[in-house]
DNA sequence: CTGGAATGTTGGAACGCGTCCAACAATACC
DNA sequence: GGTATTGTTGGACGCGTTCCAACATTCCAG
């Protein structure tokens, strides 16, 4: 559990810095009107040096829920009950570059991204439900669909959550909500 | 229902032509690998012509199944029932590039790429779903999670169908097999 | 103090996707 | 033959993303 950096030239940004950057020239001029050397340079670094920050573009909106959802992932097949593993989800999630987005969509321009984004990790999250619910020998489509179904739950929480701006309704109760009217098999 | 073209230079290509010159290079080299001026090279036109016929790569793949949602999409908001446009598009889909590139999915490599289309298409279905069967008043996560409980049973029976080698099994019978596992509320 | 070893930054090259456009080619109709 | 119509072509452009070699900054051991 190093605190601090020991050895080596000391990083000259940070995720933070970046993605502050980034948010403030997607809500003045757009994601897709900002390129990545725009973000670097108020950010006051190379190019170049974005990569060692973030994968790609739309991984400064979405990096923070993705590491709640690779948590989420090790839980489930560490054996974790799914109802438990998707609170524990909510419980740590923060208000983050995601919400912003989600808030800010049409602002940003970024209703069609943010729904391919949203789809790709729901599915995901769909298909480790899914396994993990899936009964031996029954090779059925009734854990495609259960999955499918807690993992809607999930991010409509998410969305309704995020879009009733932070503060004003608590993650954990939109999930338990919304998990509450998945049809039980 | 005009069956010839009557006017203008004729076609030089089709999209079955790309289409057939595309899936043998995805078989050959790999979806990845295979570059759009490799594709347009094979078939006999020009890279510009490409996007004539098809609005992206993977569109090739696609697009025949697009259609069919759009079809699906249209009959939805038109107030037919939802498990009737559900059979409706099973009845119309026919083994095509799609139905190829899953099957031969880890030969062409597009194992992540069949999965992020699929999540786009997947939930852009299930809010169809979802809008159509919303009950005025409620504006609860009960419609967003029925939405995705069905198209999660649509494309589930797409796979299976398609996995197991067409011919092997209909399509109308998996749909139905697996609309059957969705919970009624 | 000196010289690694470790870590990070930088600039540039390269590639492919997707968009746009003006020039050109082939067809049907008058 | 002229002309409107439809399609093709090549080229340019911007963007995201990957790769890499050169360089900078820090710590630590000798």
């Amino acid at each position: 559990m190093d605190s601090g950096a020991r050895v080596g030239r000391p990083k000259a940004s940070s995720r933070e810095t970046l993605a502050e950057a980034a948010c403030e020239l997607f809500l003045e001029q757009g994601f897709a009107a900002t390129s990545i050397v725009h973000i670097t340079r108020r950010a006051g670094v190379s190019r170049s040096s974005f990569f060692n920050y973030f994968a790609s573009k739309s991984d400064i909106l979405w990096s923070g829920f993705d590491e709640r959802l690779d948590v989420v992932a090790r839980s489930l097949s560490d054996g974790v009950e799914v109802d438990a593993a998707l609170r524990s989800f909510a419980e740590a999630f923060a208000p983050d570059s995601l919400a912003l987005g989600i808030v800010n969509a049409a602002i940003m321009g970024i209703e069609s991204d943010l729904e391919s984004e949203r789809a790709r990790r729901q599915l995901r999250l769909s298909g480790l439900i899914a396994d993990r619910l899936r009964a031996p020998g029954d090779d059925s489509a009734a854990a495609d669909i259960d999955g499918a179904a807690r993992a809607a739950a999930i991010f409509s929480a998410v969305w309704r959550w995020a879009g009733s701006g932070p503060g004003t309704s608590s993650l954990p109760d939109e999930v338990t909500a919304a998990l509450a009217l998945v049809l039980p098999r």
